[in-house]
DNA sequence: CGGTGTGTTTAGTTTAAATTAAACAAAATA
DNA sequence: TATTTTGTTTAATTTAAACTAAACACACCG
């Protein structure tokens, strides 16, 4: 839900111009679908506001056009450049740094593929090896039958995990 | 975090069996990939349980396994009835519902897609069509050279989302 | 060296979500 | 029909996450 400061329109302290209806939205898309997909929702709108955005931002301007902190601002765009959908840009003599949105389909397409889909499989993974040995590790005290089912079922696993490994490289080749 | 209540072997009230260590992981394990896909993490340790279960369990067994509430057994095992994750028995004779694990790779994979990620690209489709149009409503009262950029990046979007709706029937075939 | 503008970190607060407890409903049993 | 067993719903609580304000750190500038 974005704040719709635009028709109180002489208050006292500097009004910033308020973004046309357009980006509102795009903030508030991109805002749930951050949610819809586990992240912070300030990430998203972030993300939004830079996307539409007809320069590179400063984090007082994102900060105030949100409003949302400094400190919002900072980890919000921290977790945005380490993701890589966003980046620095450096303005010609200013000390502050500002932000610009990437936009290149297959830069954006891959950027959430690596950090997101394929951090996210290699963490199952590693959780499912782990698994197995802990299995051969309970194997001892364990009823033989209770113990075939489960490795059948974790074999299951595995073999689940092979086939959405297949699948990733057919993935990458299409988005990049 | 699963509750360890494995050593404090002789308390007073009935003692239901712990289970064997890989069933814990499996418990913990789903319930953190649930979170990590927006879900609140007791849906993902209820199908983990079920997942490693020799047999089909009640609500009451459920809740006693993973300590939490008969309200959130109820909600949570109806979630994933609805995702199409787990299904209800019947035990002849008995009244209590009983509850099983869909096991079938392929069935899980398509509950997922359809429910979740269809669904997604179909709210994000809307909303898109929704911003090409307000970018009309807004041209009017709009700097020329900012409706042209705004107008750009959102053509940009549709485009991925054309790409995104290409790569769909492909990993539906992989996975059906 | 101060002082100023900027970005980060952290402790504390606020907000939102998940969980529970308890009331309720429904079905079976006798 | 009264009683017991099970499942659901709701209000209230608890827990976890996001956010803020304030302290801190750093660079630049006088």
């Amino acid at each position: 839900m974005i704040a719709e400061k635009s028709s109180q329109s002489d208050s006292p302290s500097v009004v910033s111009k308020s973004l046309p209806q357009v980006r509102l939205e795009m903030v508030d898309t991109f805002g749930r679908l951050a949610k819809a997909m586990g992240f912070a929702r300030s990430i998203g709108e972030i993300y939004g506001l830079l996307y539409l955005a007809p320069a590179p931002m400063s984090a007082q301007e994102i900060g105030e056009a949100l409003s949302i902190s400094k400190g919002s601002v900072s980890t919000g765009t921290r977790q945005l450049i380490t993701f890589g959908f966003v980046h620095k840009v450096w303005l010609q003599k200013e000390r502050k740094d500002y932000f610009v949105a990437e936009l290149e389909l297959g830069d954006l397409a891959r950027a959430a593929y690596d950090n997101i889909f394929k951090v996210r499989a290699q963490l199952a993974d590693r959780s499912l090896t782990g698994m197995v040995e802990t299995l051969g590790d309970d194997k001892p005290d364990m009823d033989p039958e209770e113990h075939a089912l489960i490795e059948e079922r974790l074999k299951r696993l595995v073999k689940m995990q092979r086939r959405a490994k297949q699948l990733m490289p057919l993935i990458e080749r299409f988005i990049k």
